[in-house]
DNA sequence: GTACTTGCAAAGTATTTGCAACGTC
DNA sequence: GACGTTGCAAATACTTTGCAAGTAC
């Protein structure tokens, strides 16, 4: 079977790039990573283990351009700096995310939560969607269980 | 009847800051660009038609204090900017965006569609939602009724 | 007078761009 | 040899901070 790496590379051929030993280097970082929400700093600093010579700027540039594919999405969640999240491959719209207010974590919900909402929406206000973007805030069940109440 | 601003002006003393005539401006800017989504940038230029002599770092200290209490969210639409919103009064969750991609409008839906979706993440994550943050992006109805294909 | 607030300038971060050099077909 | 790609350094964009001066009670 072919792999996830594999298939990645055909998309960049079909839209006319070339996965170079730094994009490779890239997209691994965010294959092995795929649960974290790494910002453009975090990647180039994994990716300079496997690539020590790669500039930051190529990451960024990779980073773009997986985004424009869909490969990758860019999110922020408030702090300065965006954060970068494979998504599923084949999924027409973006996961979920939970942040926990008092631990920090952030966690995703794969399973596509708004097919009803998104009736309502088109519906309701005659607006077709394409792609949506949603988080919440809250407690998780770990910080609620351990009645955790010191603050991050 | 006590007037929006009246009812921002107790909740800022009630938090011992006092509302200043560079916060009033400020503040005033968000509630009559209410259907905007303005920047800190946006919001300094108008401000300064009211109050020529404030500063942009007053700006940001404001728009920041706002936020802390809950007047405004700050939101990131994936331009590099911050933009402030200002929050209906009273109310526990923040609204929802719908983003056209073909116009770039950004429009509101103040009603709250996910009450039933909060009942799931509780149940199935055990994760109690305080807030969240949901946007959709497509086609809006006027992009659509004028068939409009003109990529901006 | 004390404590909060302001404007300005400087500093800090995050990200993008220019460009010469490199690699591949 | 043309063209996409890269690394570095410089530039840019947005936001925050330090600080002396101003303001309100």
């Amino acid at each position: 079977m072919e792999s996830r790496i594999e298939r990645i590379k055909k998309q960049l051929h079909g839209a006319s790039y070339k996965l170079t030993p730094q994009r490779e280097a890239t997209v691994l970082v965010l294959l092995e990573n795929e649960e974290d929400h790494l910002s453009a700093e975090d990647v180039f600093l994994l990716v300079k283990e496997k690539a020590p010579e790669i500039g930051l700027a190529t990451v960024y540039r990779t980073l773009e351009l997986l985004t424009e594919l869909k490969i990758v999405d860019k999110i922020n969640f408030g702090d300065g700096v965006s954060r970068y999240d494979l998504r599923q491959e084949g999924a027409s719209r973006f996961h979920h995310h939970l942040i926990c207010i008092e631990c920090g974590k952030v966690a995703e919900i794969q399973e596509d939560l708004l097919g009803d909402v998104e009736k309502i929406v088109e519906s309701r206000y005659g607006f077709t969607v394409k792609d949506h973007w949603l988080t919440f805030h809250g407690i998780c069940q770990s910080c609620k269980s351990s009645g955790n109440d010191s603050k991050k």
